[in-house]
DNA sequence: CATATTAATGAATACATATTCATTTGATTC
DNA sequence: GAATCAAATGAATATGTATTCATTAATATG
């Protein structure tokens, strides 16, 4: 459907740029085939899935996928990549219609819990991916994941400079605690699987109450 | 070193029962392949740790691991499952050791985050064992990792009935959260390589503010 | 519509590694 | 110290799957 290149969706200046027939048509196999893998990693986690399922799932033959993509590793890697820039993109975009650091944090969590919600395939392939990165040391990390991190950080730090974070606290280390609140957000939201429509405002609404005044009783 | 069998650690009654010769025998080799395996995975993750890696580490011949267990998954599942054990018998023991809920829930803090900042290898693992786990929405689990749950979550019980926690929340819901926030110090610990010395008290000092007060200005 | 160009196919190949098992080595008993 | 039993070995086997590439189909071009 969507004719535009991918990046024109992530970065924030400059006008889409519309393509020629022949990368058009190029953009649509890798969009096809993304949205295969997508599904094909969630369910059965990297090693267990198999360029066949993919390209059986996209319905292609297995060798179109190396027509597209260099290597299994490559099309993985492509998927992370391109959700982070989207998540981050809309983080952007929603935090600047808010005004007030802590409408914009609130703003922040709840973008966050909705893409990942949505984007649940995403999400379980991300867990995944984190834990790579952990395991190998790979510190260098992609950088679209550091720019997402950086972006919440600066979110806090102008809460904090609003007066509404105490200031002997680290930004890192809130930041750091913040993500795994939302997080273990969103296990449990998942894992709920009756209540599907369960009120996301409500439970954002209990994170920044939890995150800004804690568990104490009142 | 040992031995004993592993249970008599982590199981709360009975005294240790001493083994004879052969059992003796048989579980030092478990022992040494364990300890071989544990380091081996977390360094290369389960699936590009081979048999023959584990058995080099272990100075055996790759037969040999077969001899003491099932196959790689099972060795893989015994690793986890006498960890979590024994993390739980330190749990037990040592919130015994102290009086009141907030005192116990600081203390189990604690000392998860001790455990698993000496064990960092198996954190690595385990970090990989959950997202597979979530992943094959293997719900069953394993008793044992249920029984550590259960555990807090009596904990937080326990808390909220001496008025620290307000009654409005599930102790199923703040237990998630406290386990996010718990994992997430453990990820900034183990990155922080240059202070390995790091003042794991202070830590949980600020968790346990952070998680009854919030980060609010005072 | 003949030719050239590009895209798609999937069977064949290459490779990695889990697992087996015939053989060797070491320990125990009488 | 010969005979028996147990443990360890590691080369050989089995399996699974990523990747390639010769072939076929589809599309564009003059």
């Amino acid at each position: 459907m969507n004719t535009y290149s991918f990046d024109s969706l992530s970065e924030e200046a400059s006008v889409p740029v519309l393509l020629d027939r022949k990368q058009r048509h190029r953009l649509l196999r890798k969009t096809d085939i993304i949205r295969a893998a997508e599904h094909v990693f969630a369910l059965k986690g990297f090693h267990k899935a198999t360029i066949q399922d993919i390209a059986r799932q996209a319905q292609y033959a297995t060798g179109t996928v190396y027509l597209y993509f260099e290597d299994k590793n490559s099309l993985y890697f492509s998927i992370v990549v391109e959700k982070i820039k989207r998540l981050l993109y809309i983080l952007k975009l929603k935090t600047g219609q808010v005004t007030g650091a802590r409408k914009k944090l609130e703003t922040a969590i709840y973008e966050s819990l909705n893409f990942f919600q949505k984007e649940n395939d995403f999400f379980r392939i991300l867990i995944q991916e984190e834990s790579h990165w952990t395991i190998r040391r790979r510190m260098a990390k992609s950088a679209v994941t550091q720019d997402r991190r950086d972006f919440l950080i600066s979110l806090i730090k102008e809460t904090q400079a609003e007066g509404l974070i105490r200031k002997d606290l680290q930004p890192r280390q809130i930041n750091d605690i913040l993500e795994g609140i939302i997080t273990a957000s969103i296990f449990s939201l998942l894992e709920e699987e009756a209540s599907q429509a369960k009120d996301l405002k409500g439970m954002v609404g209990t994170i920044m109450d939890l995150f800004l005044n804690g568990v104490k009783k009142k």
